[in-house]
DNA sequence: TGGTGCGGTTGACACTGTCAACCACACCAC
DNA sequence: GTGGTGTGGTTGACAGTGTCAACCGCACCA
């Protein structure tokens, strides 16, 4: 992605751009912060964690490289991209709590859980992206993963 | 990372580099799955799960560029980074394995389990380097996430 | 009516990955 | 020994990139 081509696409002059952004990873950490603040809507919409966890698996694996730049290497602090992530992390908590509520899910910290359940998310989608989960003799995929997990702990 | 910069700090012109390696992209790659190596070799000198996986979480900490190389988006299939990955996760099953034998961990097919805790400290890694668990009001680290989940699985 | 500022422009700059051409030298067949 | 070949080095070019400076038109308000 270059900014030149940003401003081609957009039917403008190659400098358009900074009219807008202070530079390309400020641009970029606006994309970013929508595609968060979108995660965020997702989990909001739904009540219960197992599905909600599971379309966040389908959003990141339909737009592998906006979840690679929500998760990037920024050079600096995104007030957008802090803002989306306390608004996804907030919705996580609700979800384990009302599933702790439901005795789906042992009590304890909200936060400890949800943690745990969010790296198994991260981790299972960011290996399958890399292709490390397709491969092997038992292929998995993250909505496998993060329902296992889930059951795991239901059960436990 | 520039190519003509690895020319310059191994003294010689900003065109040497080509003459090892046919583009940038496979330069990386090399890299890449040395470092994935050393996880397995990390991974092989264990016995104990739980310390093994930790051990792998700081060494992702401490060299983070190298990780997310690791796990980057290539354009093409290295057959270096794909024996890496295939001697981790062979040592990789085989401390869950023993962790199976010493009833540490529930029984089933090693690779589910080994697929939920590589994505546990995968997810627990990134999640860390992009600053996500250090903030909140209740930070944590990937080793304390790790600890739990294994921890976990014991106990259930 | 005049000034200000916002969003647009062009043109330059240093730097990048990559390619082509050339070169020195070790090494082997004859 | 001599000639050919291949390997690792060189320089020089090319298109493309992010970024900066300067300039410009025009809506808008005092």
């Amino acid at each position: 992605m270059t900014l030149r081509e940003v401003g081609r696409r957009s039917g403008v002059s190659h400098n358009a751009p900074y009219k807008h952004f202070l530079d390309k990873e400020a641009l970029l950490a606006t994309v970013a912060a929508r595609e968060l603040a979108e995660y965020a809507a997702l989990l909001e919409s739904e009540s219960d964690l197992s599905t909600a966890m599971r379309a966040y698996a389908r959003r990141a694996l339909r737009f592998p490289a906006r979840f690679r730049l929500v998760y990037g290497p920024w050079s600096f602090d995104s007030i957008e991209l802090g803002q989306s992530a306390d608004a996804a992390w907030a919705a996580l908590l609700r979800l384990v709590g009302a599933s702790q509520g439901d005795a789906k899910l042992p009590a304890g910290p909200p936060s400890r859980l949800a943690n745990l359940i969010r790296s198994v998310a991260h981790g299972a989608i960011d290996l399958a992206l890399a292709g490390h989960l397709a491969k092997g003799d038992e292929p998995t995929t993250p909505e496998q993963l993060i329902d296992d997990f889930v059951a795991m702990l239901t059960a436990g």
